[in-house]
DNA sequence: CTCCGTGCAAATAGTTTGCAACCAA
DNA sequence: TTGGTTGCAAACTATTTGCACGGAG
């Protein structure tokens, strides 16, 4: 399949599923983040120079303001792991990640879905939204 | 036990562990935090909000100085929960926290220990430094 | 006496917002 | 046409830092 557009249409579907106008730019950032089918877990900062590195433009601000869009639409799943900065994961299942103290970097963990023993209940009047585990990883020395 | 003290000896030994000098300041948010022996999730203006209504006055700046030399000595453990702002906890094994979505609050979570089953592996060439495991909760509609 | 600790204000990092120009429907 | 979208700069929040003063050992 040659490339003959300047976009797949993956990200096109993707956006249309959350009713989203398919503008230049949410194109452009739809196609860095699902064109290939992968699941990627990117900052905005990430996502920004991705987007320059392709040749085309976009603001800052619209990467953060488009990726809000997109994790309100549940097109992606925001994560936050330490204060400096949150990642945003193309992939929506609840699953557990890795994240590499050296370099920050965040990736899923595992293959296989974990079950945790002996979860607490969730307390009178309240249910479980969601839970976020995070393997921190160091260099081993 | 009468309050003759300003302050009961547990800040004082607390800080004598971890060779930090028992400075004015750092004795008054010692005993705000391990003062009753109870275990506690606090943020920077928390606890410069208690310090302050407790008649004391530390600068905020000192608060955030404090904690993160607390944190660095072993006293307390530092966790992050969504970008806006860190909590300290002076509880240090590694257990799961609730965080009620709602008024931002992080409480331990359950009395038992977890245990993960299927836990991934730690690639190659890293080690597991510590899991972190938040369970959001949000108000039963 | 010597250095670590403190306070303040200013700096910083990441993110959001106000507003005018723009563009998809 | 019209309301959603974008870009820029300015605003904001949480946190850190530079520097002069002060207090613990």
């Amino acid at each position: 399949m040659p490339r003959t557009d300047p976009h797949n249409t993956r990200g096109e579907a993707w956006l249309a599923r959350a009713n989203l106008r398919p503008t230049r730019q949410r194109l452009l950032l739809a196609d860095l983040l699902v064109g290939d089918g992968r699941d990627r877990h990117v900052t905005a900062e990430w996502l920004h120079d991705a987007a320059r590195r392709s040749g085309d433009k976009v603001s800052l601000a619209t990467v953060y303001n488009t990726l809000r869009a997109f994790s309100e639409a549940g097109l992606v799943q925001e994560i936050t792991v330490d204060g400096t900065g949150s990642y945003f994961d193309t992939r929506l299942d609840d699953h557990p990640h890795f994240y590499w103290e050296d370099g920050a970097r965040l990736t899923d963990a595992g293959t296989q879905p974990i079950e945790i023993v002996n979860l607490p209940d969730a307390p009178e009047g309240t249910e479980i939204a969601k839970i976020d585990v995070v393997i921190r990883l160091r260099p081993k020395a």
